[in-house]
DNA sequence: CGAATGACCAAGC
DNA sequence: GGCTTGGCCATTC
């Protein structure tokens, strides 16, 4: 796969600095795709290891995760390896997106 | 091409 | 932030 749009997610995605989160729909209209953050969730389904996948989460800063390959405590470890605040609420991880939200973007 | 799918979002209860 | 409904977009069958 050699579209452009996959490369402009993961572009973002890799600018996003450490200690920071960024949402599916804030990526999405980054990309000129305001409606389309579907695509973001679905492209990071598929991303390289190289991409810090686990710093985009949803609106709500809810980890709604449901790879087979990973899961919702991997990416939680992570993000609190980078020193992100991360809640453990139902058996679902939640972020503070009031703390941590990236916003270099806009 | 049409229908189904998915790591979403906003609005309504 | 708890569940449902409708709408988004690209990809896949």
């Amino acid at each position: 796969m050699d579209n452009d749009l996959y490369q402009q997610i993961y572009l973002l995605v890799k600018k996003i600095p450490q200690g920071r989160v960024a949402t599916y729909g804030q990526i999405a209209a980054a990309l000129g795709k305001p409606q389309g953050s579907r695509l973001v969730g679905w492209a990071l389904s598929v991303c390289p290891n190289d991409v810090p996948w686990h710093r985009v989460i949803n609106r709500k800063g809810m980890i709604s995760i449901t790879n087979r390959n990973l899961s919702k405590q991997e990416q939680a470890n992570l993000l609190t390896q980078e020193g992100i605040t991360v809640t453990e609420k139902a058996g679902n991880f939640w972020v503070d997106l009031d703390k941590h939200l990236w916003l270099g973007n806009l």
